[in-house]
DNA sequence: TCCTTATTGACCGTAACGGTTAATGCAAGT
DNA sequence: ACTTGCATTAACCGTTACGGTCAATAAGGA
């Protein structure tokens, strides 16, 4: 990794990033082309190359990026601060639209990383993640007022429903590649008030 | 298209066309290479292009396949034949639970086909598509009984979040590599009744 | 002008691709 | 045992794509 890729204009280290997760999100780590990410990203190869010594240290860049800048975008949303699920829940899926508005292909990548099966890549991720994930289902469960939600359903169903409706959301705009930060935001944010008045409010 | 594939055991044939499936669904069309759906079903690269003239050929093969099965395994279980919304569902669920146990990966192959960019495949494929998605969700809006759900809720967004739902439920079985369709089934099973709840049963 | 740095076109060796073909194996019929 | 006919493949072909390198060029500042 060359330290003068830090020193180019930042919207150009975004192109490249940016290109990089997006070519990453589309393909497995293997059949993802350095060069389709050079001509995305409007540099030649060898520049790319020159910035990141391999194709490994770029991915893994990647990866710690994003786990870096989600960490950064989840505490600058306060989404730990409170109590309440649902504001939680905006909070955490806010913060991530923000950051879709600077890297739109991070969500997509960080979702395929975590099942990346390449020997090379697998082993230093998964590890990584565990951490972050499985620690942040936990603090989720032990922090929030439950006492609000309607008493004849099982949270950790509803919790997991949540998720999956999200990563299938999230899913179908990256499929047909209609990433638009505000349009997802206020259609996030649609889904949240849904789940809340069901979840929640006893008619 | 060569005759002699229908002629091979059907078993022969099933190991063939899951292979080719799976391939294609964990790879763009482009990207997914003949060699390694034959060397999935245990057949030779030769032999494979001796039953389908060409890589576009047995593509188109597998979703007319995948349409057909569809269409069938819907029959099958008489999905539309009920005006319950959840009855349905579950009915559209289990047809694909009980699609999965012959062909694992032809549920993960329409999702991504659907949205397939290569130019020689988009066209032929998206046409045909309309029909049937847009046609499903018409009827299923149109025959089923209203009166039974919460009357506070938007039926558009609870339909919708279902499916999304659904989809990122699946996702996460494919990535994980976790096609159990016994174990599915029992998990699509509480997600229904889950959702039944919620949507109908007012406190 | 010269010097330094940013950037690239062209290149290398290798591997993978879609697709073909000539040669095998192999079973049934004589 | 020999032949016929089909199922199957190893080996091959021409082309493209790949990760990565390097010598050459462009650009910019003193």
């Amino acid at each position: 990794m060359n330290d003068k890729f830090f020193k180019l204009p930042l919207e150009k280290q975004r192109r490249i990033i940016n290109a990089a997760y997006k070519v990453f999100s589309e393909n497995s780590y293997k059949k993802a082309p350095m060069s389709e990410i050079a001509d995305e990203s409007g540099i030649s190869k060898a520049l790319l190359f020159h910035y990141f010594t391999n194709k490994k240290e770029l991915y893994m860049y990647l990866w710690m990026n994003a786990i870096e800048m989600t960490r950064k975008a989840v505490t600058e949303y306060k989404t730990l601060e409170t109590d309440d699920f649902f504001e939680m829940l905006k909070r955490s899926l806010l913060s991530k639209c923000s950051l879709m508005r600077d890297y739109p292909h991070l969500y997509a990548f960080s979702l395929r990383a975590y099942y990346e099966t390449a020997p090379e890549i697998h082993k230093s991720i998964q590890e990584n993640f565990n951490d972050v994930s499985k620690a942040s289902e936990m603090i989720v469960f032990e922090k929030i007022e439950i006492s609000n939600f309607r008493k004849d359903i099982e949270l950790k169903t509803m919790y997991d429903e949540i998720f999956y409706a999200v990563d299938g959301y999230m899913l179908k705009k990256y499929r047909s590649n209609c990433i638009i930060p505000d349009e997802i935001e206020k259609e996030i944010i649609v889904l949240i008030d849904f789940w809340k008045k069901v979840y929640t409010q006893e008619v």
